[in-house]
DNA sequence: TCAAAAGCAGACACCCTGTCCGAAACTTGG
DNA sequence: CCAAGTTTCGGACAGGGTGTCTGCTTTTGA
């Protein structure tokens, strides 16, 4: 049998899997929820739930990993590519994309980031915003300036005020568009507070 | 015996479970701590654990609230104060008072706020500077700038940024002095990543 | 068709939680 | 100082979740 090709049944146990947490994470609390729960939501067996993973946490950052892809591979290759294609004249070039990503599944969002037990989630698309940012700033080099701050301190400050205003945005409603709100993260990012009035 | 007056031995107890909890949050995540581990450390028993608190969250909990009491109540006033003295000419005047004042409290903090997991705590750190930043701008009045960000939006991105590095200092063990964070802080704030070069 | 791969149920040991109890230790008012 | 009232302690207990393992059944794909 060939390795790389997958067998049905594990794709099927592993959508299921996936699909019970989806679905059980809207009615309960995600700490609430248990792998028996997820199991019997699934149709699984206990024991196959662990031959696939190793964790309900496991499940999750899988399933967001899955989905993020999903998000992105497609999404993020036009985004880089934008801001490639522009190299100095777009910075932050996720942004956008993830907005709009953001409000296409807002319900997803709201299940897998929302309300405020899923830290697993949250720290899940953290990570990834956060390697957007570092890669952006690996190819555009670091920010020169007279107080020098530190790459890292440059990501952390980037991704904290990035999904400050996504959820604020998601809790809000997303009544904004995602070019409204895209516009606004960057134009703060690049230009700051100064008051040049 | 008079009920308002507390017994030395409850006292005594109670205190040596919060800074069990205190004491252990510094070595590992919260959720990896047990009530055991608390009152192992505590030395005091476990049955004597539930007949103060509930559970550990009950524990924690009751230690946030008082803490913050005492960290916040006092000190946002200097802050406060601090930003007022110097109105048109510092911007984000809780910055460096914050980072001072985290840093002596390092090991609160962490306690408090450590991990990712403790909503709690942070929604109300959080909500204390989510405060200071709106005061801030209105009394220097709104960002005036072509993408108009709104004034709501400008919070958020401040205040994520600012817990976001906050967070990150502490975790990388306070390395950097207060003054240097908070330079770099006020630097990407006000400045942004303008590509000034 | 048939061997390999995947699924399943159930048992198991382990850990953590929260409750309860009686005995021992302590605090405090008289 | 003493005795009553409280608190603490340690251990036992049931309940529930986790993660592993095993033998058996079903499905897949060549």
């Amino acid at each position: 049998m060939n390795k790389s090709t997958i067998d049905s049944r594990v794709s099927r146990t592993r959508s299921l899997l996936q699909n019970a947490l989806l679905s059980l994470t809207s009615e309960k609390s995600y700490d609430g929820i248990t792998v028996d729960d997820i199991c019997a939501t699934a149709n699984v067996g206990r024991s196959t739930f662990y031959a696939h993973y190793t964790s309900k946490d496991d499940l999750k950052r899988k399933g967001i990993d899955g989905h993020l892809r999903d998000l992105f591979v497609g999404r993020q290759k036009e985004a880089v590519l934008a801001h490639r294609c522009v190299p100095s004249g777009r910075r932050f070039g996720f942004s956008l994309a993830m907005f709009e990503h953001a409000r296409d599944h807002r319900a997803h969002y709201r299940a897998l980031a929302g309300g405020r037990g899923s830290s697993v989630a949250l720290a899940a698309i953290r990570q990834v915003i956060a390697d957007l940012v570092r890669e952006e700033f690996a190819s555009t080099g670091p920010v020169t300036s007279a107080h020098a701050p530190t790459r890292e301190f440059s990501v952390q400050f980037v991704v904290g005020a990035y999904m400050s205003v996504l959820l604020w945005w998601l809790d809000g409603g997303a009544k904004l568009s995602p070019e409204q709100v895209d516009a606004m993260f960057r134009h703060l990012a690049t230009e700051g507070f100064s008051i040049a009035s």
